[in-house]
DNA sequence: CGGAATCCAACGCGATACTG
DNA sequence: CAGTATCGCGTTGGATTCCG
């Protein structure tokens, strides 16, 4: 095991805020919406359908972590009905490789285990294969 | 937002095993663990040690959560006292560098922060600082 | 040393209903 | 549409004790 790279912060050590950030990026939904905003601002119902499983509130709660993060920024338009676009911040984007290249490696060691029948199709994916 | 550029696993779709792969990955102490072995076989104690914070019983449990994902191996010497030290395996490698990234990423983010006064040095880092 | 077992508090998180 | 409020259960996860 080696020493910390970075002598000021360090995960390992209890209460770093890093450790912090570790854990917010960890949390259940935060990965996804990372992904799901790669590309631009997206509405809060886009989310909500794109991310499946998720409910409104949690949705909220971890739009609202990751705002506090200074990861994101929310911004209402006060039409009707009314419309608020998520985005992320330059501090945000730079998650965007990090957690895409995660995501595509999950999905990769899904397809492999797939081939070989360790696990087996899903019905929902198979129409889309 | 894109489209899933894999047609078999999507992390988006709630019950595809990629999603389940992710939440692991994120699971509290998952990402420390990767990151301590990845320079090689550690004992159990000196992981304990190294990641400050974390119980026995949750280390225990992490390990057998990712031994029975794959991504390690747990080989018991038959010493007294006893011995058992953890592996990485070569997919439980391919994580090294996507989590070590993101590691990275949050200490950096907080020594920019630091920098800038907007959170102050704990005081475990004065002295290291 | 490296756990397993038990207990129990905290809270993550979903379901539901309501609001501007 | 985009939330908020409340309820409640299940899981998380730390503390403690015991074991080979």
């Amino acid at each position: 095991m080696q020493e910390p790279e970075n002598p000021v912060a360090d995960a390992f050590v209890a209460h770093c805020p890093s450790r912090g950030l570790l854990t917010r990026i960890g949390e259940k939904w935060t990965m996804l919406i990372i992904v799901a905003l790669a590309e631009g601002s997206v509405r809060f119902g886009a989310l909500h359908r794109r991310i499946e499983g998720v409910s409104k509130k949690m949705l909220t709660q971890s739009l609202k972590n990751l705002e506090s993060d200074g990861l994101l920024t929310r911004k209402l338009y006060d039409e009707m009905p009314l419309r608020v676009e998520y985005t992320l911040t330059p501090k945000g984007e730079e998650l965007v490789p990090l957690i895409t290249a995660l995501k595509t490696w999950a999905e990769g060691v899904v397809v492999e285990r797939v081939r070989s029948g360790e696990i087996k199709l899903d019905p929902a994916f198979q129409e889309a294969g």
